[in-house]
DNA sequence: ACGAACTAGTTCAATACCGTACCATCTGAG
DNA sequence: CTCAGATGGTACGGTATTGAACTAGTTCGT
């Protein structure tokens, strides 16, 4: 292969660690730690702190922590799940779609300022090219 | 703009955590804990605690740590510089050069599981926009 | 040659994080 | 049914992380 996969990973993390870092201060306007946004931005897609955990790639004990201080916000609350009395469906309040729009934005924005160097095209390429990397993994090759 | 940056960013982050963590125990293995690598491998780069903690956005505080860490494990060592007595010249040992080059070599396999789903044109393409992306940052729009 | 202002790095106390143990509910085999 | 094994979520306690204060060394203006 011609490209460092090493090299490669390393690049994109750089890049995307400067642009959360720059927009970090925006999210503590909006009453948003770094870890709690990544929930508020996921509640609506995996609305269980297990889906959460699995999703975001963190320990369930860590979701039960970030979900606490949302509800506490204000951002979201819990709802008993009819279908399975176990499971605790989060739920969005209108201050938190608003908190969590707003908190995309600022991330849109740095990351913008970024992507504005490159060409319109380029953009469509990189997402088509992520999107493919998300793919299923594949099998192990050893 | 015909992409979302955000979901873009998203996306992206999703990816390197996916992969990162994939890998984790392979770095382990190796004695190696996750941030610590990320020291190990700039090392090289950014030889000064100072620089180390600019270079990958993390406090001093930490890279006192982690620095303090990788140097009991026998990776680096510390040495006093010459031009300025206050700085800490980094270097890397023997089993700290082995260790990095294993570890990057453990992120690289795990990446490649992702690269290899898609074409080889691609994975050019995609160092190129990402190299772009991490060119000095534009003037803030606002 | 002095000291004020600065920078490199560390320390320490406080906080964030999360492995593990736990309880409640669910599922399904017998 | 009923119990064993899963699964969802939380609580507790120990480790990891880090802001703030500190020490050491440097720089520069006078």
């Amino acid at each position: 292969m011609s490209v460092d996969a090493a090299q490669l990973w390393t690049l994109n993390h750089r890049l995307l660690t400067v642009v959360l870092d720059a927009c970090s201060a925006e999210l503590a306007d909006l009453g948003l730690e770094t870890k709690e946004f990544f929930v508020l931005a996921e509640v609506a897609t995996s609305p269980y702190p297990a889906e959460l955990a699995t999703a975001l790639v963190i320990p369930k004990a860590s979701v039960t922590v970030y979900v606490r201080n949302l509800v506490a916000k204000g951002f979201m609350r819990r709802e008993i799940d009819d279908a399975d009395l176990r499971r605790h469906r989060l739920v969005l309040t209108d201050e938190g779609e608003v908190a969590r729009d707003r908190a995309l934005g600022a991330l849109a924005k740095e990351f913008d300022r970024r992507l504005a160097t490159i060409v319109p095209r380029d953009r469509t390429e990189l997402q088509r090219i992520l999107l493919a990397l998300l793919e299923p993994a594949p099998q192990a090759t050893s």
